[in-house]
DNA sequence: ATTATTCTTAATCAATTGATTAAATAATTT
DNA sequence: AAATTATTTAATCAATTGATTAAGAATAAT
Protein backbone atom coordinates (compact mmCIF):
# COMPACT_ATOMS: atom_id res chain seq x y z
CA UNK A 1 0.00 0.00 0.00
CA UNK A 2 2.74 2.52 0.84
CA UNK A 3 4.29 1.41 -2.54
CA UNK A 4 1.01 2.29 -4.02
CA UNK A 5 0.85 5.63 -2.79
CA UNK A 6 4.22 6.15 -3.01
CA UNK A 7 3.92 5.51 -6.74
CA UNK A 8 1.27 7.91 -6.95
CA UNK A 9 3.00 10.54 -5.45
CA UNK A 10 5.61 10.68 -7.55
CA UNK A 11 3.05 11.08 -10.63
CA UNK A 12 1.66 13.82 -8.75
CA UNK A 13 -1.83 12.14 -9.06
CA UNK A 14 -2.26 11.07 -5.45
CA UNK A 15 -3.97 14.70 -5.09
CA UNK A 16 -6.33 13.42 -7.66
CA UNK A 17 -7.51 10.63 -5.60
CA UNK A 18 -9.29 13.19 -3.45
CA UNK A 19 -9.72 15.78 -6.85
CA UNK A 20 -11.57 13.62 -8.90
CA UNK A 21 -13.35 12.31 -5.79
CA UNK A 22 -15.18 15.55 -5.04
CA UNK A 23 -14.99 17.35 -8.21
CA UNK A 24 -16.73 13.60 -9.58
CA UNK A 25 -19.30 13.83 -6.99
CA UNK A 26 -20.47 17.42 -7.77
CA UNK A 27 -20.42 16.72 -11.78
CA UNK A 28 -22.35 13.62 -10.95
CA UNK A 29 -25.01 15.48 -8.62
CA UNK A 30 -25.44 18.53 -11.18
CA UNK A 31 -25.92 16.15 -13.84
CA UNK A 32 -28.95 14.00 -11.82
CA UNK A 33 -30.59 17.58 -10.13
CA UNK A 34 -30.31 19.28 -13.29
CA UNK A 35 -31.92 16.45 -15.89
CA UNK A 36 -34.20 15.48 -12.99
CA UNK A 37 -35.30 19.04 -12.83
CA UNK A 38 -34.19 21.29 -15.76
CA UNK A 39 -31.50 24.38 -15.92
CA UNK A 40 -33.74 26.90 -14.24
CA UNK A 41 -35.24 24.64 -11.49
CA UNK A 42 -32.55 23.45 -10.27
CA UNK A 43 -30.62 25.54 -7.58
CA UNK A 44 -26.74 25.07 -6.67
CA UNK A 45 -28.21 24.34 -3.11
CA UNK A 46 -29.66 21.07 -4.06
CA UNK A 47 -26.63 20.04 -6.49
CA UNK A 48 -24.51 20.82 -3.76
CA UNK A 49 -26.37 19.06 -0.99
CA UNK A 50 -27.12 15.94 -3.60
CA UNK A 51 -22.84 15.89 -3.52
CA UNK A 52 -22.88 15.61 0.45
CA UNK A 53 -20.43 19.42 -0.32
CA UNK A 54 -20.91 23.03 0.63
CA UNK A 55 -22.23 25.59 -1.82
CA UNK A 56 -18.98 27.10 -1.65
CA UNK A 57 -17.47 24.72 -2.68
CA UNK A 58 -19.37 24.36 -5.25
CA UNK A 59 -18.28 27.58 -6.68
CA UNK A 60 -14.75 27.10 -5.83
CA UNK A 61 -14.75 24.76 -8.75
CA UNK A 62 -16.54 25.53 -11.31
CA UNK A 63 -17.02 29.03 -10.86
CA UNK A 64 -20.89 29.24 -11.68
CA UNK A 65 -23.92 27.50 -11.99
CA UNK A 66 -23.63 28.31 -15.75
CA UNK A 67 -20.28 27.32 -16.29
CA UNK A 68 -20.75 23.86 -14.09
CA UNK A 69 -24.19 23.05 -16.34
CA UNK A 70 -22.41 23.95 -20.18
CA UNK A 71 -19.71 21.44 -18.56
CA UNK A 72 -22.12 18.70 -17.82
CA UNK A 73 -23.79 19.51 -20.80
CA UNK A 74 -20.85 19.23 -23.10
CA UNK A 75 -19.29 16.00 -21.76
CA UNK A 76 -22.84 14.35 -21.56
CA UNK A 77 -23.40 15.01 -24.94
CA UNK A 78 -20.09 14.41 -26.26
CA UNK A 79 -20.03 10.78 -24.37
CA UNK A 80 -23.52 10.11 -25.87
CA UNK A 81 -22.55 11.81 -29.65
CA UNK A 82 -19.26 9.79 -29.32
CA UNK A 83 -20.80 6.38 -28.52
CA UNK A 84 -22.81 6.20 -31.79
CA UNK A 85 -21.14 7.60 -33.68
CA UNK A 86 -19.06 4.12 -33.80
CA UNK A 87 -21.72 2.51 -34.83
CA UNK A 88 -22.98 4.93 -37.63
CA UNK A 89 -19.64 5.28 -39.00
CA UNK A 90 -18.99 1.44 -39.32
CA UNK A 91 -18.35 0.31 -42.52
CA UNK A 92 -18.50 -3.56 -42.15
CA UNK A 93 -22.06 -3.63 -40.54
CA UNK A 94 -25.34 -3.21 -42.87
CA UNK A 95 -27.82 -1.37 -42.09
CA UNK A 96 -30.29 -3.42 -40.78
CA UNK A 97 -27.38 -4.32 -38.08
CA UNK A 98 -26.72 -1.20 -37.35
CA UNK A 99 -30.37 -0.44 -36.46
CA UNK A 100 -30.56 -3.55 -34.16
CA UNK A 101 -26.86 -2.34 -32.51
CA UNK A 102 -28.57 1.30 -32.27
CA UNK A 103 -31.87 0.34 -30.93
CA UNK A 104 -29.83 -2.15 -28.04
CA UNK A 105 -27.49 0.73 -27.42
CA UNK A 106 -29.70 3.40 -26.69
CA UNK A 107 -32.23 1.37 -25.30
CA UNK A 108 -29.89 0.09 -22.49
CA UNK A 109 -28.35 3.65 -22.22
CA UNK A 110 -32.24 5.34 -21.31
CA UNK A 111 -33.07 2.34 -18.85
CA UNK A 112 -29.90 3.45 -17.13
CA UNK A 113 -30.74 7.21 -17.60
CA UNK A 114 -34.14 7.53 -18.54
CA UNK A 115 -34.43 11.27 -18.64
CA UNK A 116 -31.71 11.92 -20.19
CA UNK A 117 -33.32 12.89 -23.72
CA UNK A 118 -36.25 15.13 -22.41
CA UNK A 119 -33.40 17.13 -20.32
CA UNK A 120 -30.90 17.68 -23.49
CA UNK A 121 -34.26 18.40 -25.54
CA UNK A 122 -36.17 21.05 -23.45
CA UNK A 123 -32.11 22.45 -22.92
CA UNK A 124 -31.77 22.53 -26.75
CA UNK A 125 -35.14 24.40 -27.05
CA UNK A 126 -34.41 27.16 -24.27
CA UNK A 127 -30.91 27.64 -26.04
CA UNK A 128 -30.87 26.64 -29.39
CA UNK A 129 -27.91 27.81 -30.67
CA UNK A 130 -25.63 27.22 -27.97
CA UNK A 131 -26.04 23.44 -28.19
CA UNK A 132 -26.06 22.46 -31.44
CA UNK A 133 -22.76 23.25 -32.75
CA UNK A 134 -21.53 22.48 -29.82
CA UNK A 135 -22.64 18.93 -30.66
CA UNK A 136 -20.53 19.10 -34.02
CA UNK A 137 -23.62 16.71 -35.22
CA UNK A 138 -24.46 18.29 -38.38
CA UNK A 139 -21.78 17.09 -40.43
CA UNK A 140 -21.00 13.82 -38.61
CA UNK A 141 -24.54 12.54 -39.14
CA UNK A 142 -24.11 13.87 -43.11
CA UNK A 143 -21.36 12.27 -43.60
CA UNK A 144 -21.86 9.27 -41.53
CA UNK A 145 -21.97 5.61 -43.46
CA UNK A 146 -25.06 5.41 -42.12
CA UNK A 147 -26.55 8.10 -44.22
CA UNK A 148 -25.35 6.47 -47.34
CA UNK A 149 -26.46 3.57 -46.47
CA UNK A 150 -29.90 4.62 -46.33
CA UNK A 151 -29.52 6.31 -49.20
CA UNK A 152 -28.70 3.96 -51.17
CA UNK A 153 -31.38 1.67 -49.78
CA UNK A 154 -34.01 4.27 -50.93
CA UNK A 155 -33.04 4.62 -54.15
CA UNK A 156 -32.69 0.89 -55.21
CA UNK A 157 -36.49 0.46 -53.81
CA UNK A 158 -36.72 3.71 -55.63
CA UNK A 159 -38.64 5.57 -52.87
CA UNK A 160 -38.37 9.09 -53.27
CA UNK A 161 -39.18 9.92 -49.41
CA UNK A 162 -36.70 12.10 -47.63
CA UNK A 163 -34.24 9.72 -45.39
CA UNK A 164 -34.89 12.28 -42.79
CA UNK A 165 -38.45 10.43 -42.10
CA UNK A 166 -36.69 7.33 -41.52
CA UNK A 167 -34.31 8.74 -38.89
CA UNK A 168 -37.41 10.81 -37.13
CA UNK A 169 -39.18 7.64 -36.75
CA UNK A 170 -36.29 5.26 -35.60
CA UNK A 171 -35.50 8.03 -32.84
CA UNK A 172 -38.70 8.64 -32.10
CA UNK A 173 -39.88 4.92 -31.65
CA UNK A 174 -36.63 4.38 -29.66
CA UNK A 175 -36.72 7.55 -27.98
CA UNK A 176 -40.38 8.47 -27.05
CA UNK A 177 -41.10 5.86 -24.38
CA UNK A 178 -38.53 7.31 -22.15
CA UNK A 179 -39.65 11.07 -22.50
CA UNK A 180 -43.49 10.37 -22.18
CA UNK A 181 -42.19 7.41 -19.06
CA UNK A 182 -44.01 9.30 -16.42
CA UNK A 183 -46.90 10.12 -18.40
CA UNK A 184 -46.77 6.17 -19.97
CA UNK A 185 -46.59 5.01 -16.30
CA UNK A 186 -49.18 7.36 -15.23
CA UNK A 187 -52.13 6.64 -17.76
CA UNK A 188 -51.63 2.66 -18.37
CA UNK A 189 -50.72 1.89 -14.89
CA UNK A 190 -47.16 0.34 -15.46
CA UNK A 191 -44.46 -0.15 -12.54
CA UNK A 192 -41.13 0.33 -12.87
CA UNK A 193 -40.50 -3.72 -13.88
CA UNK A 194 -43.30 -3.66 -16.38
CA UNK A 195 -41.90 -0.73 -18.01
CA UNK A 196 -38.33 -1.74 -18.67
CA UNK A 197 -39.89 -4.53 -19.29
CA UNK A 198 -41.32 -3.16 -22.40
CA UNK A 199 -38.35 -1.42 -23.08
CA UNK A 200 -36.43 -4.63 -23.33
CA UNK A 201 -39.13 -5.99 -25.72
CA UNK A 202 -38.30 -3.12 -28.05
CA UNK A 203 -34.72 -3.77 -28.39
CA UNK A 204 -35.39 -6.42 -30.65
CA UNK A 205 -39.06 -5.08 -32.08
CA UNK A 206 -38.17 -2.08 -33.32
CA UNK A 207 -35.72 -2.79 -35.78
CA UNK A 208 -37.66 -5.61 -36.92
CA UNK A 209 -40.55 -2.24 -37.54
CA UNK A 210 -38.17 -0.05 -38.56
CA UNK A 211 -37.42 -3.19 -41.67
CA UNK A 212 -40.92 -3.10 -42.94
CA UNK A 213 -41.47 0.28 -42.57
CA UNK A 214 -38.30 0.79 -44.66
CA UNK A 215 -40.29 -1.26 -47.45
CA UNK A 216 -43.54 0.38 -47.36
CA UNK A 217 -44.14 2.83 -50.19
CA UNK B 1 -76.15 48.92 -30.96
CA UNK B 2 -77.74 50.51 -27.86
CA UNK B 3 -79.80 48.00 -27.93
CA UNK B 4 -77.25 45.41 -27.97
CA UNK B 5 -75.42 47.03 -25.01
CA UNK B 6 -78.53 47.55 -23.20
CA UNK B 7 -79.17 43.27 -23.17
CA UNK B 8 -75.38 42.65 -22.54
CA UNK B 9 -75.63 45.34 -19.55
CA UNK B 10 -78.86 43.54 -18.02
CA UNK B 11 -77.31 40.35 -18.22
CA UNK B 12 -74.81 41.71 -16.69
CA UNK B 13 -71.98 40.52 -19.04
CA UNK B 14 -71.29 44.10 -20.12
CA UNK B 15 -68.47 44.11 -18.36
CA UNK B 16 -66.45 40.87 -19.15
CA UNK B 17 -66.22 42.39 -22.80
CA UNK B 18 -63.45 43.77 -20.98
CA UNK B 19 -62.54 41.04 -18.42
CA UNK B 20 -62.13 38.01 -20.92
CA UNK B 21 -59.90 40.63 -23.45
CA UNK B 22 -57.46 41.34 -20.45
CA UNK B 23 -57.90 38.12 -18.75
CA UNK B 24 -57.63 36.43 -21.44
CA UNK B 25 -54.54 38.33 -22.63
CA UNK B 26 -52.71 37.12 -19.66
CA UNK B 27 -53.73 33.46 -20.12
CA UNK B 28 -52.20 33.70 -23.50
CA UNK B 29 -49.67 35.37 -22.68
CA UNK B 30 -48.73 32.91 -19.95
CA UNK B 31 -48.61 29.76 -22.27
CA UNK B 32 -46.56 31.70 -24.85
CA UNK B 33 -44.16 32.02 -22.27
CA UNK B 34 -44.33 28.69 -20.05
CA UNK B 35 -44.35 26.38 -22.81
CA UNK B 36 -41.31 28.33 -24.23
CA UNK B 37 -39.70 28.67 -21.04
CA UNK B 38 -41.21 26.02 -18.64
CA UNK B 39 -42.46 26.95 -15.54
CA UNK B 40 -39.10 27.75 -13.43
CA UNK B 41 -37.93 29.70 -16.13
CA UNK B 42 -40.70 32.05 -17.19
CA UNK B 43 -40.87 35.27 -14.73
CA UNK B 44 -44.20 36.53 -13.89
CA UNK B 45 -42.64 40.22 -15.39
CA UNK B 46 -42.23 37.99 -18.81
CA UNK B 47 -45.84 37.32 -18.71
CA UNK B 48 -47.04 40.86 -17.53
CA UNK B 49 -44.62 42.29 -20.53
CA UNK B 50 -45.87 39.75 -23.05
CA UNK B 51 -49.63 40.14 -22.48
CA UNK B 52 -48.79 44.42 -22.31
CA UNK B 53 -50.15 44.87 -18.92
CA UNK B 54 -48.60 45.59 -15.06
CA UNK B 55 -47.42 42.79 -13.47
CA UNK B 56 -49.23 43.75 -10.46
CA UNK B 57 -52.75 43.40 -12.41
CA UNK B 58 -51.39 39.35 -13.20
CA UNK B 59 -51.53 38.71 -9.40
CA UNK B 60 -54.92 40.47 -8.76
CA UNK B 61 -56.47 38.24 -11.61
CA UNK B 62 -54.85 34.80 -10.81
CA UNK B 63 -53.55 35.16 -7.21
CA UNK B 64 -50.04 34.05 -8.25
CA UNK B 65 -47.86 32.50 -10.62
CA UNK B 66 -48.35 28.76 -9.12
CA UNK B 67 -52.53 29.43 -9.75
CA UNK B 68 -52.09 30.83 -13.12
CA UNK B 69 -49.86 27.53 -14.74
CA UNK B 70 -52.30 25.72 -13.02
CA UNK B 71 -55.56 27.05 -14.90
CA UNK B 72 -53.64 27.26 -17.97
CA UNK B 73 -51.88 23.55 -17.73
CA UNK B 74 -55.64 21.98 -16.71
CA UNK B 75 -57.47 24.18 -19.75
CA UNK B 76 -54.86 23.06 -22.37
CA UNK B 77 -54.87 19.54 -21.44
CA UNK B 78 -58.30 19.28 -21.05
CA UNK B 79 -58.89 21.18 -24.35
CA UNK B 80 -56.35 18.30 -25.66
CA UNK B 81 -57.66 15.38 -24.19
CA UNK B 82 -61.34 16.11 -25.26
CA UNK B 83 -60.43 16.89 -28.84
CA UNK B 84 -59.12 13.52 -29.39
CA UNK B 85 -61.47 11.82 -26.73
CA UNK B 86 -63.96 12.47 -29.76
CA UNK B 87 -61.56 10.55 -32.28
CA UNK B 88 -61.22 7.83 -29.79
CA UNK B 89 -64.63 7.42 -28.90
CA UNK B 90 -66.30 7.01 -32.13
CA UNK B 91 -67.40 3.24 -32.57
CA UNK B 92 -68.24 4.27 -36.42
CA UNK B 93 -64.30 4.70 -38.01
CA UNK B 94 -62.71 1.54 -37.85
CA UNK B 95 -59.43 1.46 -36.82
CA UNK B 96 -57.13 2.24 -39.73
CA UNK B 97 -59.23 5.65 -40.42
CA UNK B 98 -58.59 6.71 -36.70
CA UNK B 99 -54.95 6.40 -36.90
CA UNK B 100 -55.08 8.53 -40.34
CA UNK B 101 -57.55 11.29 -38.46
CA UNK B 102 -55.84 11.42 -35.62
CA UNK B 103 -52.49 11.84 -37.02
CA UNK B 104 -54.08 14.38 -39.49
CA UNK B 105 -55.44 16.32 -36.44
CA UNK B 106 -52.21 15.80 -34.07
CA UNK B 107 -50.06 17.18 -37.05
CA UNK B 108 -52.26 20.56 -37.77
CA UNK B 109 -52.45 21.20 -33.93
CA UNK B 110 -48.71 20.23 -33.43
CA UNK B 111 -48.00 22.98 -36.74
CA UNK B 112 -49.33 25.25 -34.58
CA UNK B 113 -48.57 25.04 -30.79
CA UNK B 114 -45.05 23.25 -31.66
CA UNK B 115 -44.03 23.49 -28.02
CA UNK B 116 -46.68 22.18 -26.36
CA UNK B 117 -45.67 18.37 -25.84
CA UNK B 118 -42.39 19.11 -24.52
CA UNK B 119 -44.18 21.57 -22.20
CA UNK B 120 -46.30 19.10 -21.02
CA UNK B 121 -44.17 15.98 -20.52
CA UNK B 122 -41.45 18.19 -19.12
CA UNK B 123 -44.08 19.66 -16.47
CA UNK B 124 -45.30 16.36 -15.64
CA UNK B 125 -41.79 14.95 -15.54
CA UNK B 126 -41.48 17.81 -12.79
CA UNK B 127 -44.70 17.25 -11.15
CA UNK B 128 -45.80 13.73 -12.08
CA UNK B 129 -48.60 13.10 -9.42
CA UNK B 130 -50.74 16.70 -9.76
CA UNK B 131 -51.20 16.62 -13.49
CA UNK B 132 -51.83 12.70 -14.43
CA UNK B 133 -54.69 12.26 -12.99
CA UNK B 134 -56.19 15.96 -13.50
CA UNK B 135 -56.40 14.74 -16.82
CA UNK B 136 -58.46 11.58 -16.23
CA UNK B 137 -57.06 9.52 -18.79
CA UNK B 138 -56.22 6.56 -17.74
CA UNK B 139 -59.67 4.94 -17.60
CA UNK B 140 -60.59 7.07 -21.17
CA UNK B 141 -57.99 5.65 -22.63
CA UNK B 142 -58.45 1.62 -21.29
CA UNK B 143 -61.96 1.65 -22.09
CA UNK B 144 -61.97 3.38 -25.24
CA UNK B 145 -63.33 1.94 -28.57
CA UNK B 146 -59.63 2.83 -29.91
CA UNK B 147 -58.34 0.75 -27.68
CA UNK B 148 -60.76 -2.00 -28.09
CA UNK B 149 -60.44 -1.97 -31.71
CA UNK B 150 -56.71 -2.12 -31.37
CA UNK B 151 -56.76 -5.59 -29.36
CA UNK B 152 -59.20 -6.95 -31.44
CA UNK B 153 -57.25 -6.40 -34.70
CA UNK B 154 -53.81 -7.94 -32.71
CA UNK B 155 -55.55 -10.60 -31.24
CA UNK B 156 -57.25 -11.36 -35.14
CA UNK B 157 -53.89 -11.78 -36.16
CA UNK B 158 -52.58 -13.66 -33.06
CA UNK B 159 -49.63 -10.95 -32.43
CA UNK B 160 -49.39 -11.37 -28.92
CA UNK B 161 -47.81 -8.31 -28.33
CA UNK B 162 -48.69 -5.41 -25.39
CA UNK B 163 -50.55 -3.25 -27.44
CA UNK B 164 -49.42 -0.07 -25.73
CA UNK B 165 -46.33 -0.63 -27.89
CA UNK B 166 -48.64 0.03 -30.81
CA UNK B 167 -49.24 3.26 -28.85
CA UNK B 168 -45.63 4.32 -28.22
CA UNK B 169 -44.79 3.62 -31.78
CA UNK B 170 -47.93 5.66 -33.13
CA UNK B 171 -47.40 9.07 -30.61
CA UNK B 172 -43.54 8.38 -30.63
CA UNK B 173 -43.79 8.70 -34.42
CA UNK B 174 -46.06 11.39 -34.34
CA UNK B 175 -45.23 13.65 -31.78
CA UNK B 176 -41.20 13.35 -31.87
CA UNK B 177 -40.54 15.65 -34.65
CA UNK B 178 -42.07 18.32 -32.83
CA UNK B 179 -40.10 17.25 -29.53
CA UNK B 180 -36.95 17.39 -31.32
CA UNK B 181 -37.81 20.11 -34.06
CA UNK B 182 -34.89 22.34 -32.61
CA UNK B 183 -32.07 19.17 -32.54
CA UNK B 184 -33.71 18.60 -36.02
CA UNK B 185 -33.34 21.71 -37.85
CA UNK B 186 -29.92 22.53 -36.34
CA UNK B 187 -28.93 19.07 -37.42
CA UNK B 188 -30.34 18.35 -40.55
CA UNK B 189 -30.56 22.19 -41.35
CA UNK B 190 -34.17 22.70 -41.93
CA UNK B 191 -35.91 25.84 -42.91
CA UNK B 192 -39.34 26.79 -40.98
CA UNK B 193 -41.25 25.76 -44.33
CA UNK B 194 -38.52 22.43 -44.95
CA UNK B 195 -39.89 21.44 -41.47
CA UNK B 196 -43.26 21.89 -42.01
CA UNK B 197 -43.67 20.78 -45.21
CA UNK B 198 -41.84 17.55 -43.76
CA UNK B 199 -44.94 16.96 -40.97
CA UNK B 200 -47.04 17.11 -43.54
CA UNK B 201 -46.19 14.28 -45.80
CA UNK B 202 -45.92 12.60 -42.39
CA UNK B 203 -49.96 13.37 -42.38
CA UNK B 204 -50.37 10.90 -45.06
CA UNK B 205 -47.31 8.51 -44.13
CA UNK B 206 -47.58 7.69 -40.67
CA UNK B 207 -50.84 5.99 -41.04
CA UNK B 208 -49.59 3.99 -43.35
CA UNK B 209 -46.16 2.97 -41.68
CA UNK B 210 -48.23 2.23 -38.87
CA UNK B 211 -50.56 -0.59 -40.86
CA UNK B 212 -47.71 -2.37 -41.91
CA UNK B 213 -46.10 -2.28 -38.52
CA UNK B 214 -49.28 -3.93 -37.45
CA UNK B 215 -49.54 -6.64 -39.42
CA UNK B 216 -45.52 -7.22 -38.73
CA UNK B 217 -44.88 -10.43 -36.81
C1' DA C 1 -74.10 63.85 -9.75
C1' DT C 2 -72.63 60.92 -6.29
C1' DT C 3 -71.36 56.68 -4.67
C1' DA C 4 -69.63 52.22 -5.15
C1' DT C 5 -67.21 48.89 -7.69
C1' DT C 6 -63.91 47.31 -10.76
C1' DC C 7 -59.58 47.85 -12.97
C1' DT C 8 -54.71 49.52 -13.28
C1' DT C 9 -50.41 51.26 -11.82
C1' DA C 10 -45.95 52.60 -9.30
C1' DA C 11 -43.56 51.64 -5.45
C1' DT C 12 -42.16 48.49 -2.16
C1' DC C 13 -41.56 44.12 0.53
C1' DA C 14 -39.76 39.77 1.62
C1' DA C 15 -38.00 35.45 0.28
C1' DT C 16 -35.06 32.98 -2.63
C1' DT C 17 -30.82 32.13 -4.63
C1' DG C 18 -26.27 32.54 -7.07
C1' DA C 19 -22.04 34.11 -5.62
C1' DT C 20 -18.28 35.93 -2.58
C1' DT C 21 -15.38 36.47 1.45
C1' DA C 22 -12.61 35.55 5.19
C1' DA C 23 -11.20 32.27 8.21
C1' DA C 24 -10.07 27.53 9.40
C1' DT C 25 -8.43 22.95 8.31
C1' DA C 26 -5.94 19.55 5.67
C1' DA C 27 -2.45 18.31 2.53
C1' DT C 28 2.00 19.04 0.16
C1' DT C 29 6.44 20.84 -0.39
C1' DT C 30 10.78 22.45 1.20
C1' DA D 1 9.09 21.36 11.43
C1' DA D 2 7.89 25.39 8.79
C1' DA D 3 5.93 27.26 4.96
C1' DT D 4 3.19 27.03 1.14
C1' DT D 5 -0.73 25.48 -1.25
C1' DA D 6 -5.15 23.30 -1.69
C1' DT D 7 -9.58 22.31 0.28
C1' DT D 8 -13.67 23.26 3.08
C1' DT D 9 -16.86 25.86 5.76
C1' DA D 10 -20.04 29.54 7.92
C1' DA D 11 -21.54 33.88 7.23
C1' DT D 12 -22.83 37.38 4.26
C1' DC D 13 -23.87 40.07 -0.05
C1' DA D 14 -26.44 41.51 -3.88
C1' DA D 15 -29.57 40.60 -7.49
C1' DT D 16 -33.70 38.54 -8.88
C1' DT D 17 -38.37 37.72 -8.47
C1' DG D 18 -43.09 36.59 -6.72
C1' DA D 19 -46.26 39.11 -4.26
C1' DT D 20 -48.51 43.05 -1.80
C1' DT D 21 -50.05 47.68 -0.88
C1' DA D 22 -51.90 52.01 -1.37
C1' DA D 23 -53.38 55.24 -4.40
C1' DG D 24 -55.47 56.62 -8.57
C1' DA D 25 -58.42 56.01 -12.92
C1' DA D 26 -62.23 54.05 -15.23
C1' DT D 27 -66.67 52.10 -15.20
C1' DA D 28 -71.14 50.96 -13.34
C1' DA D 29 -74.95 51.58 -10.09
C1' DT D 30 -77.93 54.53 -7.37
Amino acid sequence: MDLILYLLKQMGKKKEIQDTSTEEKIKEAALKVFSKKGYAAARTRDIAEEAGINLALLNYYFRSKEKLFELIMMESVQHFAASIKDILNDEKTPLEEKMTLLASHYIDRLIREPNFPLFILSEIQARPDKLIQRMGMKDALKKSVFTRQLDQMLTKQKLSINPLHFLMNFIGITVFPFIGKPLLKGVAGLSEKEFNQLMEERKKLIPLWIKTILHTN
